[in-house]
DNA sequence: TACTTTATTTATCGGTCGATAAGTGTAAAG
DNA sequence: CTTTACACTTATCGACCGATAAATAAAGTA
């Protein structure tokens, strides 16, 4: 069940003038929640005060929440790129109950719920341009919990002896595909463009290129045994 | 002024420190160049001082050769990326004398030696999250004169009516083999992880998987008449 | 009620930025 | 050699930024 987002305290109108007192743990996290959105639009390099101004607050006030900005803003990313990530994902990715290919296909369509957003997509260019470790972190999650479970779930519907060691050109191989589904967001939410597939079917076609590109893969290298 | 100058003006060994004139167009080309890789490393928020620094020169300077930072922003991003751009390109892939895989290959693997640099993909993302136009309109030329020419000649190997439109779910697909190539590219040079396969074998099988996925998608649509 | 606590504001500091004006010295022109 | 042109410098301005200290007002406590 999606819990729907809770109902915006009912605008306690303007003029909030002065000292307008809050619970301190959830001023935190709406600060940060709209440092996520502020960020996302201008890139780490906006201003407090320019913050501030969309927090309704003076720009001193920032400083009684975090420390510094730098601190601000790694909690910003922390909490994008961690608190967003689904462990079900991997439960579900290797839960043999189903069809791997429909397996995959459900993971690309709840990640890219998750993912192809304006903040997440903008907040991860940034991160990435700064060159931060967490982005580092966060690529190797994904080769960790999605793509090498996936090459070894391929290894066992294409019939692969499970002692078969997964190699890193079949792990590229699954980066094409990702890559191939993350550029339909890139396009759209980096530069504002749309394509004529819906995301679904953009998935769909995605992952049975990838299956034609595996066969023919394994075929060339005589590791197929089925 | 009080300060005396070191008259020492004798001794002007080593790098010229004043007043080293040069021919104004090489040096103007020579701040653009330079600008290009700083600015691909620090970002367009790079200050002026610090890219004086790196050109030897004073900041002020910089304003005797551009109006404004901005003006020398924009030919930073019109150099990368309209005189990289090869007319050719689109000449070959539309030269029927070969198979339209091995253009396809031929076209990735030149493509790929322009844009798989530290600065073109660094700016090109930079420019993307600044909203900047000249990277919608860079999209755009990318379509028109690689992803559209190639579905013509698609159409043509496959058999299909010369008269059949080129559907936007095509181009779709083929943005989809695009962005599996190109995430390679965002891989090494914005996230710094290098692939298990050589560029030429990324380019490969991401084509071969393309190729499948049309096979699969004609099918589909029954428009496939050979 | 008076007293304490603290969320928030006002005021401000030192640093950096893009940009401009004025001075300086060398190369080129005569 | 003298004069002129201009590439390059020094000095500086006003705006803005992150951050801090002190003042203020609202909430909690008695």
């Amino acid at each position: 069940m999606m819990d729907s987002p809770p109902a915006t305290d009912v605008l306690s109108q303007e003029t909030p003038k002065r000292g307008k007192r809050r619970a301190p743990g959830e001023r935190r996290k709406e600060f940060v929640d709209k440092a996520i959105i502020f960020f996302s639009e201008v890139g780490f390099e906006g201003g407090t005060r320019e913050l501030a101004k969309r927090l309704g607050v003076t720009q001193p006030l920032i400083y009684r929440y975090f420390p510094s900005k730098d601190d601000l803003i790694r909690e910003v990313y922390e909490t994008v790129y961690i608190s967003r990530w689904e462990d079900q994902w991997t439960t579900d990715l290797t839960n043999r109950d189903s069809q791997v290919r429909d397996r995959l296909i459900a993971f690309y369509d709840s990640y890219t719920k998750v993912i192809f957003t304006r903040e997440w997509m903008r907040i991860f260019f940034f991160a990435g341009l700064k060159g931060l470790d967490i982005n580092k972190w966060y690529v190797g999650r994904v080769r960790e919990r999605v793509l090498i479970p996936v090459c070894r779930e391929l290894h066992h519907a294409f019939g692969i002896s499970p002692d078969a060691e997964i190699t890193d050109e079949e792990i590229d191989l699954a980066w094409t595909m990702h890559g191939g589904i993350f550029y339909h967001g890139i396009r759209k939410h980096i530069y504002m463009l749309d394509g004529g597939l819906g995301e679904t079917l953009q998935v769909e076609t995605a992952i049975d290129m990838f299956f034609a590109g595996l066969e023919k893969f394994y075929a060339e290298r005589k590791l197929k045994q089925v």
